[in-house]
DNA sequence: TTGTATGCGTTATCAC
DNA sequence: GTGATAACGCATACAA
């Protein structure tokens, strides 16, 4: 056992409780509930050991805390592809909040692979004390089987019996339909993402129920996966639909139809209206694109209140929250009349 | 000691070492050699072993493995902006390539702020094996001091005796300024980003030394932070310097100018050039947009190996050394003749 | 080749 | 209030 095989200087060798407590001259069990437990200490008993501790330069070892308590500080967030510029901000809320919680973040990519999402799970569930898991690709029952192991808080999943919270696009896909079908466009597509995704389906249903409710014609063309290059390879399909406006499934599948419709000299918002969705770029890109608000960062930060709050309510907490995260139609620069 | 406190189910107790050792037959070093050492066994004992290890479904406790060992199967990246769309795919890369070398990673945002990022390490510090550090605000001190306890290695940053790799985005910044000249741009301008960040001062530097080569007039027209807002608000310097031409610090600014641009009805890339750098967003957005290539992902996977490599080899792994990515210009659509 | 005994640093259950 | 002491689960000298 040779915990300094890696290249560091030796040094000292790092202060553990039991030096502290010599040096504060009390046992190991005072000197730790200084820290953990520091009430049932008399005041002077507790200063003493702060002090010693300071002055060592003692740094709990978490390692230890966590063999002997069974929580390890770590909560860890699985995400299917951290390119997808809609996880960043979700991501960053999720370690922003679960730092102020006195929480690490631990960081998995699935890679859209169901399997390797599981996998993760096994591997890493050992070592945290909660899991957010967004936009998962798990199957219901293998959620149920991990959840039933370790806390887990659902982003974008719908599953009843777990505590979830769900950006609810509809609405803003719905808002967005009203928009385009108000700028007199007749025929609409919805231009598809992920199968397996939550919010997908959502958007789809809501784009559909939408435009047959305003009696405009619906199209679904799908992309199957939310890329630059997929949003580019169909328009061709879109233009050969006749439609004259479309509804994206995210704001990178929009820019892709946006560079797709430049290539075939079709100008954007004069001749063809493009929504996207979710906010994410929109905000950082130009042109300005019309977009469906996400609240990304606010879905991260509520999960981590939802884990937490399990974390010390324990089964007292309520299991069946669903949180609904409101959306609307940001307009922006590539909408317009119908020609 | 309730390692239970939360919602989950209690079910059977997860199988240990010690339930595995019994299941097989043998004792629980005989058991954990079947693991870590199988070598030294009969081959006959580690398949018995393995056996009963799969029929529990045994998995090992990562927090007694790192308290028994000192390694913790951990590294953590240090970012300093997660939103910024230059860090998702190197944090994809690393995790990747962590992954396979069976180490999970732990998530740090500094968020640009030095004292931020020097807590984030002391906290992260003894839960992980090692830090990949990008873009550090650190001071050259600092980052050392922690490179004396952990296994460091630098992105993006150029500190001699730590093993580091580069984005020498040098070079393509110099066959940007050479692009620009050659179009006829005789009047350019950088816009620079960050004020610590090393890829600034590189790209300032190579800017202003190839104008000067060239006889071209350079301006440097400071943005300070990268940001689609702080490139928008740029453009009224940059009209104003008499310029026809920026290489912004990155495309995050790059597009905050081109938005800038169309506000003062100024057409890019007909009277106007811009240039970004890095690659991000730029081949994800419409219009396609000349710049720098980046290989961030490169840069993430090959800091994984160097620190594989220190951690397998200890202190005998050479420290300094110093990857350099190479870059060049990428051309599209935002550049063309002076008008 | 395998078993025994001990330590890793902390928390928690008893006593006092 | 405070102090011994036993876990927590695993790895590893040392014996055999």
């Amino acid at each position: 056992m040779s915990p300094r095989a890696d290249g560091t200087t030796p040094g000292p060798a790092t202060p553990t409780l039991a030096s502290v407590a010599q040096a504060a001259g009390v046992s190991r069990a005072t000197a730790s509930r200084a820290f953990g437990n520091p009430r049932v200490l008399r005041p002077e008993t507790v200063a003493r050991v702060h002090a010693a501790a300071r002055d060592l330069g003692y740094v709990p070892n978490p390692a230890a805390k966590a063999l002997s308590t069974g929580r390890h500080g770590l909560l860890a967030v699985i995400v299917p592809d951290i390119a997808n510029p809609f996880f960043p901000p979700l991501i960053g809320s999720v370690e922003g909040r679960a730092d102020t919680a006195g929480l690490a973040v631990l960081l998995g990519n699935s890679a859209e692979d169901p399997a390797r999402e599981h996998l993760l799970m096994n591997k890493l569930g050992l070592q945290v004390d909660g899991f957010v898991l967004a936009a998962s690709r798990l199957s219901d029952e293998q959620i149920r089987t991990h959840a039933a192991r370790r806390p887990v808080i659902l982003v974008n999943r719908d599953l009843p019996g777990l505590p979830r919270v769900l950006i609810d696009t509809a609405a803003g896909v719905t808002e967005a339909v009203e928009h385009l079908a108000a700028l007199g466009h007749s025929h609409l597509a919805y231009l598809s993402g992920p199968a397996r995704s939550w919010a997908n389906s959502q958007r789809r249903k809501a784009f559909r129920r939408t435009a047959e409710r305003l009696g405009v014609e619906p199209s679904l063309l799908p992309a199957r996966i939310s890329s630059y290059a997929a949003g580019q390879q169909a328009v061709p399909g879109l233009l050969a639909s006749g439609v004259t406006a479309v509804v994206a499934f995210d704001d990178l599948l929009a820019h892709g139809v946006l560079a797709g419709l430049a290539e075939h000299q079709v100008a954007v918002p004069d001749e063809f209206s493009v929504v996207g969705c979710d906010d994410v770029m929109a905000s950082q890109t130009y042109p300005p694109l019309t977009t469906v608000s996400a609240r990304a960062s606010e879905a991260g930060a509520t999960a981590v209140d939802l884990l937490t709050q399990r974390l010390e309510q324990g089964a007292r907490a309520a299991s069946d929250v669903r949180v609904l995260l409101d959306t609307s139609l940001v307009v922006r620069a590539t909408t317009a009349p119908r020609p």
